[in-house]
DNA sequence: CGATAGACATTTGTATACAATAGCGTCAAC
DNA sequence: GTTGACGCTATTGTATACAAATGTCTATCG
């Protein structure tokens, strides 16, 4: 597994913990002890004091009632309702960023939009390259919108369990969906169109909500109780 | 001032950070080191960093390129963009709480409801009231939500500078349209009707912004290109 | 037999000492 | 005079020891 980005231990401990607690080897509902993490990371527990925070404010671990720590418990209500709020919260950076969105910053998503392509029409397709591009290409959106605010709550939305996990399972048909949204959103940001650039990118994350709820075969009554 | 919530170090530190900063003994961009906090706060560093981590994701501090911590700076459009998050999260709040409000809490909201028309008629009003029990008001709808996303990001955009300061400088007139906001979320929860709710909560929230650029005579030019 | 208090174990919280790193100034070489 | 390298200082990062608090088990009393 890469790690490359940081040598810091408390990084070193968020990461360990992350996967410790996606990977499954824990069961949500489970107890973390601050120590166990601690041998788990290989670290003291003083960085992974500071993991742990980052990674309850991420909310995949939650806080008894006083301090003790264990792993959450995300039911399908709060998926959905996770890519709720990812929607709306995406689809008004959108809005942002076709207002404000650089000439260079536009070229910079063609070229990626390129990139996107490939992986996608490879055979197999490049499942590794497409997410790599796709987070580029969100973050240069998150970067046009130029608000910190955004900026800063949107990754705790992304970077969730099921994402990752969802995103593993596109399916080819989906994946073209992806590629061909990146284009139409390059369109509505040359055009400096606030509100297609928001409705291209809502419908973006909602099918990526019915991709995940195909590929984990839940059954989809969740969300047509939505306004 | 109020400490009672809790004694630990850490929040004691995250209190008087906090204070200091929104007091204006630091400006913004000044730069903070942990052992003057530590100072300041009469702790060591150790709870200070959990605190400085809390006031970072609240965006009162921001860390530098690397590591250095610094008073954030907030910009016109900054704050603007903060009530419109503000809105749009509370307003989906709102929606949800119309579908899953329970009774009793509808009732509570009722007789908090009634607290708050006592502190705004009040001669003179009393506004410490009036913001402890909107705070209460407020957090039964995020309890009605029942989202712990909702809970988890709307603190932080609540607990900024801009609205304690704001607050505290409502108008009669405001505070009375306020209270009048209150009731009619009451009506469109009772009525369990979620675009009601989250238009009212909307409005409301809109309405804030507006007194808050008013008592601070900024010129309102940056809202007109909201779409 | 059930409840409750108290001792004991487990876990989190804090302080302090030390290590690593980034910023900054100085001095030397060209 | 400018530039670059070196070392010093300021600041953040980590480990460890200890303190406080919380949970749990057991024994005793009603």
């Amino acid at each position: 597994m890469e790690k490359a980005a940081s040598q810091r231990a408390s990084d070193i401990a968020y990461d360990k913990i992350r996967q410790f607690v996606l990977s499954g080897h824990a069961e949500p509902g489970d107890q973390l002890t601050e120590e166990q993490l601690a041998r788990i990371s290989g670290v003291s527990r003083t960085p992974v004091r500071e993991a742990v925070r980052r990674l309850e404010n991420e909310l995949l671990i939650v806080r008894s009632d006083s301090k003790r720590l264990f792993v959450a418990d995300w039911s399908a209500d709060d998926i959905d309702e996770m890519f709720v709020l990812r929607g709306m919260i995406e689809g008004h950076a959108a809005s942002r960023a076709a207002r404000n969105i650089s000439v260079r910053q536009l070229e910079e998503m063609g070229r990626i939009s390129d990139l996107l392509d490939a992986a996608v029409t490879a055979n197999p397709p490049d499942v590794a390259a497409f997410l790599a591009h796709n987070r580029s290409f969100h973050d240069i959106i998150l970067e046009a919108a130029r608000s910190p605010r955004l900026s800063a709550m949107l990754p705790k939305l992304i970077e969730q369990p099921v994402v990752s996990r969802t995103a593993q399972q596109y399916r080819v048909s989906e994946l073209l969906q992806s590629a061909r949204d990146h284009r139409e959103l390059i369109a509505a940001f040359a055009a400096r169109d606030s509100h297609w650039a928001r409705a291209v990118m809502t419908s973006h994350i909602r099918r990526a909500f019915h991709a995940f709820s195909i590929t984990t075969k839940r059954p989809r009554d969740q969300y047509q109780a939505n306004d």
